[in-house]
RNA sequence: UCCGACGUAGCUCAAUGGUGGAGCAAGAAGCUGUUAACUUCGAGGUUGCUGGUUCGAGUCCAGCCGUCGGAG
């Protein structure tokens, strides 16, 4: 089969890793830097298609494991893969999995947080829904306690079924709280050979399916916030045959952007970077400095539902009692539908009425802020005002007096 | 007018005579490859009023006030 993806690199910024570029796929073309709405189980919450479109977004990022749970990778095969079943006609990826082995296994119940200083007591083996091992994870099903097993094999098998553009290698994703050993055990063990099995998958699964739209492999690198083995690991993964890469798991926000940068001076510069599960504006802001290329998050969309509204001084609670009677825009600035439409009294309204639209509204809002940052950040690297740009929205945004 | 029941947090209700609690509402915080329209937290009280019994009363007794129901 041809293959019909590629990455065409157009600018670059002076002095540090940053690009902007263009991912062609077979659903189109996705300008980079660009962030990555997430709708997990082949629906972004709260929105229609349509409206997701509207938001700007250039493409959607779907999860193996909730849709092999539900409804089965195999009717979303029969549909004709994900983009007809859920009426999708831009790009998409989705990914591997291998999230849910950290989140229902170790980090079941807990919150995995980016600051490293957090001692969780260990979870007892009961409480777990995951455990892994070298071969790959049996996990219960969080929706009916059934047992299943993932493997490099199966992940793939699953996300060819699926039919997304973009796909991610099986990998495990380690915390800040697994020791330094184990981070070496993981990427040798695990991460590594999955990667490998991963492609092997892949690749025999592209020839028997040759019928259907090219899809590209990223492979994830891993090695939490150390240099060596995220150097280690990104070039482990370049001297494969990946599409592109996924830049994954546990990473420290405080030099966020210096681990980025190990791993982009490894990393081959024609293919395209994918940061897993990053939407905080600084974190974007650091990580595309350092050679990101794309974003995906649940963020935006989750806080947005839970009535966190991004302004550009900073996130607010809608529901906060001194929005009640605020009937000004909740941004006159922002372009979004929300923002052209209704109050911050309004949205306040809906979301102590705990009313379906203030999720709609909220998620627009937030997905638009997010996307648009993410443009914004394209144009400046661009135009090369990057730095003005970067210096005066983290000033604005991090210092919220001004609301 | 008489009889009866009942008065506890903003609301609905708990509390063998032994340090008055919960749910919801209201207030606030958190959320980074979604088990999330979720989770967490604090605040909120002269137990209708006045007396009495008791070591000790939301609880028992009396009166008053109020609400509801029944009878006239």
């Amino acid at each position: 089969m041809k293959k019909d993806f590629h990455f065409t690199l157009t600018d670059r910024l002076p002095g540090t890793h940053a690009r902007a570029g263009v991912i062609h796929t077979p659903h189109g073309d996705i300008e980079t830097p660009a962030f990555i709405p997430v709708g997990t189980q082949a629906t972004l919450k709260a929105l229609v298609p349509e409206q997701l479109a509207a938001v700007g977004a250039q493409a959607m990022l779907a999860n193996a494991y909730h849709l092999y749970l539900r409804p089965g990778s195999e009717i979303i095969d029969q549909a004709g893969g994900l983009h007809a079943f859920m009426n999708w006609e831009k790009p998409t990826f989705t990914d591997s999995g291998g999230f849910q082995v950290m989140s229902l296994g170790v980090g079941f119940k807990k919150v995995i947080d980016m600051s490293g200083d957090v001692a969780e007591k260990p979870l007892a083996k009961k409480d777990k829904l995951a455990w892994i091992d070298d071969d790959g994870v049996t996990f219960k099903s969080h929706l009916n306690g059934s047992q299943h097993r993932f493997n490099p094999e199966v992940s793939m098998k699953i996300q060819h079924e699926l039919g997304a553009d973009i796909i991610f290698a099986f990998d495990e994703l380690t915390t800040l709280h697994h020791s330094y050993d184990y981070q070496v055990e993981s990427l040798d063990r695990r991460t590594h050979p999955w990667a490998v099995r991963s492609l092997e998958a892949h690749q025999q699964l592209t020839q028997e399916r040759a019928d259907k739209p090219y899809q590209a492999l990223y492979g994830v690198v891993q090695g939490a916030n150390y240099e060596d083995l995220r150097r280690k690991s990104s070039r482990f993964l370049a001297d494969l045959d990946f599409d592109g890469f996924g830049l994954g798991g546990a990473l420290t926000k405080e030099n966020i952007g210096e681990i980025v940068g190990w791993m982009s001076e490894e990393l081959p510069e024609d293919k395209p970077r994918h940061m897993l599960g990053i939407s905080e504006p600084d974190d974007i802001f650091d990580c595309i400095e350092n050679g990101a290329d794309t974003f995906d998050c649940v963020s935006p969309a989750r806080v947005g539902r839970n009535g966190a509204l991004y302004l550009p001084t900073g996130r607010v609670n809608i529901t906060n009692r001194r929005f009640r009677d605020d009937f000004t825009p909740l941004n006159a600035d922002c372009d979004c539908y929300t923002c052209q439409n209704y109050t911050r009294a309004y949205l306040h309204h809906l979301f102590k009425a705990g009313e379906m639209l203030a999720s709609t509204l909220a998620t627009i809002h937030n997905q638009r802020f997010i996307v648009k940052l993410v443009d914004d950040i394209r144009a400046s690297i661009k135009d090369g005002s990057f730095f003005d740009f970067k210096q005066e929205f983290l000033a604005t945004y991090y210092h919220k007096d001004a609301l």
